[in-house]
DNA sequence: CTGAAGGCTAC
DNA sequence: TCTCGTAGCCTTCAG
């Protein structure tokens, strides 16, 4: 490339040039340049694939020659991209016409006709909520609302691929219903099928992300859009409502609510309260209030300037994941919304005040504290058990149910019982320590635990380790959540040991995301004396409970994992595999063999076949490669015969006889080529070690030494206060105890008279005495 | 690819 | 042939 900047401008370029370095960094079926045969001056980008062609200016030359060909060429492919979405999107996208295909929608009657600017389209989160919608429309009038079910989270589309684009049936649709144009810049809204989008979620921080998501969609497709107020509006509910009488109020916010509360001096006997977690929670007649009230339950979006711009794309746009740590690290809860006494609400102000509580929640959800090494859905689940005295095994859909209700756990019941078998899974690379014990198919290294049998077959319990780790003298020294006047887990537990270390964590948040290796209890227990000992603490490497692998620092500061590998001693030809690197799954594994023989996975598993028969024979005339194909999968070289495999429930075991091609190259080949290929390596990092203190402020660990540091030192302060309580008990068990023996002493010494003594005249008799 | 969340569809 | 329960799928988020 550097001979082409060097020299003069123009006429250097020669097409074959160029193209070279396209195909090699472009995906090539995107751009396939060509000069303007008589001038030699314009240079054409012709997309091979989708027919269409760019003519560069003069002035693109320019800026080609000055920035070089890779970055114009991404530019360009990036534009080929976008254009190929918006031609896709806009298929079949018109305004006047009653929409076929989308039997979930209920359009309004009006919708796509020349009062469709009146008209409002309400996303719901879920068929659920739908059904309350159209309960309420039943107020305002189904010829200006119509209504869409959402399912659950919407696609980031910001940053997202084609083809993920074009198959989300979601974003097709909504595109579809509005009539709208990908790429077209609507300064008002008469030429589509509806005037506005009315968002109605759950009023829980799941539902701020959605709300988030759809504002996303809009402002990444069409930002002129987002400047007309009034076209993105959301409809509330309340959370809270309390009764008492004829008395009724709703809240829609918390800081609403306990401000009630506290006005009435917390005292709320008699008052019904009510809680409405999701819109299900809501009757039909209740939705019809809603409506009827329409004026305040709906809020409208409003943008002001670059500021609402900037506020959207800090939560959306994926690489400003650091952006966001700093917006959360500043946050503070004053800042929140209080209540929802408005009518618009400012992009800004619904990021920055609402939006942050679910990124908030989203991290203490998916990160763990370093004090128990727990995620607050685990703490629940060890909560609960240590509250019924868990001694007998339960079943696991029953456990669930009864930490749903002990704990105030709000999530849906199959989030939670998958978190109590990943608790009580024991296999190699699982669980050091599994809190909870596995009675039944708790899943196995074939894959990695997917196969675990339905919560309703299978059966757990404490495991007995659990209560020494999680002494029950330290319960009372816990610091419990108050949650709807109950009160439920602690903020963290203190176990005796570091749990953090010992099971590992993965986690991811917005922000922030984590991962902590798991370690050796007895050598964690073995530092924290060499602490005590000699006040330092040893470096310390990961490892799993079971594994015959190796695990050895590398130069980079992580640490490589090699399986074990061996030449049969019978038949040189077999190469004898028995463990592979932590976290491979055997079935996983097995895929990457039989590729080694040859066999390639099918493609598309989901068996959506995607033919494309215009777009070949395009490709065919400009003499391209098949570029997905070559690309992407380069066809490993066929060196393996037979497979035959011997593993146990917790070992693995594969033979695999090399053809000849394989014997040449690899059975006097090194360790590291044959590693390489069998892919008997991965690397283990410490670089994200990050999670919650006992402050409940996150913050990421640089390396095991200081996360053993500050636990040192906090179980330190605890053992502390365990004596303290303890001693406290010990002597008031003492003194009544005591005082007991001293009372039986006098009346054996007669000293006091029990018999035909009025109970009165006792007492103060011992009253008397004890002083 | 990981895992705690939102949700529905296909079987 | 229809209904019911659920396994299996889609989505977010960071590295």
């Amino acid at each position: 490339m550097e001979h082409i900047k060097k020299k003069d401008k123009k006429m250097i370029i020669k097409p074959h040039q160029i193209k070279q370095h396209m195909w090699v960094f472009v995906n090539s079926a995107i751009v396939n340049p060509s000069f303007d045969s008589q001038t030699k001056e314009t240079l054409t980008l012709k997309a091979s694939k989708f027919g269409s062609t760019f003519n560069l200016s003069d002035k693109f030359l320019k800026d080609f020659l000055k920035t070089g060909i890779v970055d114009h060429c991404m530019k360009f492919a990036k534009a080929r991209e976008e254009l190929k979405i918006k031609k896709e999107l806009n298929t079949g996208v018109k305004k006047n016409s009653k929409i076929l295909g989308v039997p979930k929608l209920e359009d309004a009657n009006n919708a796509g006709t020349r009062q469709s600017e009146k008209c409002t389209l309400i996303l719901t989160e879920g068929d659920s909520a739908k059904s309350l919608a159209m309960a309420g429309i039943e107020i305002v009038g189904r010829d200006s609302y119509g209504c869409f079910p959402l399912k659950g989270k919407l696609l980031n589309v910001r940053e997202a691929k084609a083809s993920q684009l074009l198959n989300n049936e979601e974003i097709q649709n909504i595109i579809k219903i509005l009539g709208i144009q990908v790429g077209k810049n609507y300064e008002e809204v008469k030429s589509l099928r509806y005037g506005s989008i009315m968002i109605m979620t759950d009023s829980d921080t799941d539902g701020s992300h959605i709300k988030g998501l759809i504002i996303n969609f809009i402002h990444h497709f069409w930002p002129s859009l987002i400047k007309i107020n009034g076209f993105l509006k959301e409809f509330i509910t309340p959370i809270i409502k309390v009764s008492k009488g004829n008395r009724n109020f709703s809240f829609y916010t918390i800081p609403e609510y306990k401000n009630w509360y506290e006005s009435i001096n917390r005292n709320v006997s008699g008052w019904k309260i009510k809680y409405y977690k999701g819109l299900g929670t809501s009757t039909d007649k209740e939705a019809q209030e809603y409506f009827a009230n329409i004026e305040r339950n709906k809020i409208e979006f409003e943008y002001r300037n670059e500021e609402d711009d900037e506020a959207i794309e800090l939560a959306f746009v994926k690489k400003k994941a650091d952006a966001r740590k700093q917006w959360l690290g500043d946050f503070d809860q004053k800042n929140a919304l209080q209540d929802v006494n408005f009518t618009k609400i400012r992009y800004t102000d619904f990021v920055n005040k609402e939006f942050i509580l679910y990124s908030l929640s989203d991290n203490q959800r998916s990160i763990p504290n370093l004090c128990d090494g727990l995620k607050p859905s685990e703490r629940k689940i060890l909560f609960a058990c240590f509250k019924r005295k868990l001694k007998n095994e339960i079943k696991v859909a029953q456990l669930s149910g009864y930490i749903a209700e002990h704990s105030a756990y709000h999530h849906g019941e199959m989030s939670l019982q998958g978190t109590i078998v990943a608790m009580a899974q024991n296999f190699v690379g699982s669980n050091n320590i599994n809190l909870l014990l596995p009675i039944g198919q708790f899943g196995t290294r074939n894959q990695g635990g997917k196969e675990h049998a339905s919560a309703r077959y299978i059966f757990t319990s404490l495991n007995k380790v659990t209560r020494h780790l999680f002494n029950e003298h330290d319960d009372e020294l816990m610091k419990n959540i108050i949650e709807e006047g109950q009160k439920i887990e602690p903020h963290w537990f203190l176990p005796i040991l570091p749990m953090i270390l010992i099971n590992g964590a993965d986690g991811i948040g917005t922000g922030w995301s984590t991962s902590v290796p798991c370690y050796n209890p007895r050598e964690i227990a073995e530092n924290i004396r060499n602490k005590i000992a000699k006040g330092t603490f040893n470096e310390m490497k990961p490892w799993y409970k079971g594994y015959t692998g190796t695990i050895e620092k590398n130069n980079k500061g992580s640490y490589d994992n090699i399986g074990v590998f061996n030449w049969k001693e019978e038949d040189p030809d077999v190469l004898v595999i028995t463990e592979l690197p932590i976290k491979k799954w055997t079935k996983d594994y097995k895929v990457h063999l039989e590729r080694l023989m040859g066999y390639e996975p099918a493609k598309d598993s989901k068996g959506k076949e995607k033919p494309k028969p215009k777009a070949k024979k395009n490709a065919e005339k400009t003499g391209e490669e098949d570029d997905e194909v070559s690309e992407k999968s380069k066809k490993e070289e066929i060196i393996v015969e037979e497979i035959r495999e011997y593993h146990t429930s917790n070992k693995v075991h594969f033979e695999i006889r090399l053809n000849e091609a394989g014997i040449e190259n690899y059975r006097k080949a090194s360790n590291d080529k044959i590693i390489t290929k069998f892919k008997l390596k991965t690397t283990i990092p410490t670089s994200n070690m990050v999670m919650f203190d006992k402050d409940l402020k996150i913050r990421k660990y640089p390396n095991v030494e200081s996360i053993l540091e500050e636990f040192y030192s906090l179980r330190l302060v605890y053992y502390t206060h365990r004596k303290n309580y303890l001693l406290t008990n010990m002597r008031r068990d003492l003194e009544v105890l005591s005082n007991k023996a001293r009372f039986i002493q006098a009346v054996v010494d007669e000293k006091i008279k029990v018999r035909n003594v009025k109970k009165k005249d006792l007492i103060k008799v011992l009253v008397q005495q004890g002083n």
